[in-house]
DNA sequence: ATGACGGATCTAATCCGA
């Protein structure tokens, strides 16, 4: 059976709700999972989501800020979300999918941004960051026998091809050494594949968010990958294509982050 | 500075994104 999962940081699911089901009955994913969907749970777009397939609805959101959602047209079990680092706040939505004979844990992240100084002395925000990102080791990709997906927005760039110029990203929250290190960290504790990066080689530039600041974003491709996909070891053999969908960020209106799709087969 | 746009909010100016 095939099964195609997307990530798309939205930028408020309400204001962009139509281009989120052209983008659903173009692709077809069984699943969608969109994070910053800055609305309260009873304002989510339930019912255009039904209409399209999509009746199975795990959201987690809050005024005005973050948020997260996944909609399914497959049967969603056991919905949680953990409260990383006790704020409060809506980043992360977890439930599991049956695809063949494997149990899928499906992780939707949106890590905090940071704010603007890389410094965790002066910068409450990118303490933050970090806490968060110290808390996501404790996340194994195969639990239980269960394996497992973790997507999202993670506001970091990795690898010096996810951002248009390393040197000058060093020193930027999102590129900082101890941001993708630390990331190096939760993935390697996790035991999580890159999934995005064994579909397209290390090698080759990547983004998946150009900032809204920057006019004429496709020229100049100042972006960075702030969206990925990982798996639990196992998935990596399932994985038959990883579509990042530039495009998107070239059409009315669009959100900054572009959407993902990975598609499996079990 | 990459670099001043775009979203939500007690609709006006402020906070936030990364």
């Amino acid at each position: 059976m095939s099964v195609k999962i997307a990530t798309w940081n939205i930028n408020s699911v309400r204001l962009r709700i139509d281009m989120v089901k052209e983008f659903l009955k173009e692709h077809q994913p069984d699943i969608l999972c969109l994070q910053e969907i800055k609305c309260q749970n009873d304002q989510f777009p339930a019912a255009a989501f039904n209409e399209l397939g999509y009746e199975y609805q795990a959201v987690h959101g809050q005024k005005g800020y973050h948020g997260v959602a996944t909609v399914s047209k497959l049967p969603l079990a056991a919905v949680s979300s953990t409260d990383y680092c006790a704020k409060g706040d809506t980043r992360h939505v977890e439930c599991v999918i049956a695809a063949g004979d494997k149990k899928i844990k499906i992780h939707n992240f949106y890590v905090p941004a940071g704010g603007d100084e890389a410094n965790v002395e002066t910068n409450p925000k990118f303490a933050h960051k970090l806490d968060f990102l110290e808390e996501m080791k404790d996340l194994d990709s195969v639990n239980d026998g269960a394996s497992s997906i973790l997507l999202g927005d993670l506001n970091i760039a990795p690898l010096e091809t996810d951002v248009w110029s390393h040197k000058q990203l060093l020193k930027v929250v999102s590129h900082t050494p101890v941001e993708t290190e630390t990331l190096n960290a939760v993935m390697a504790a996790g035991g999580w594949a890159d999934l995005i990066r064994h579909h397209i080689p290390p090698e080759e530039k990547l983004f998946t968010w150009w900032s809204y600041r920057s006019r004429d974003w496709s020229n100049a491709d100042k972006g960075r990958r702030l969206d990925h996909i990982w798996s639990s070891p196992d998935l990596v053999e399932n994985l038959v294509n990883i579509n990042v969908l530039r495009d998107a960020r070239g059409w009315v209106k669009p959100s900054d982050h572009v959407p993902i799709i990975a598609e499996f087969n079990f």
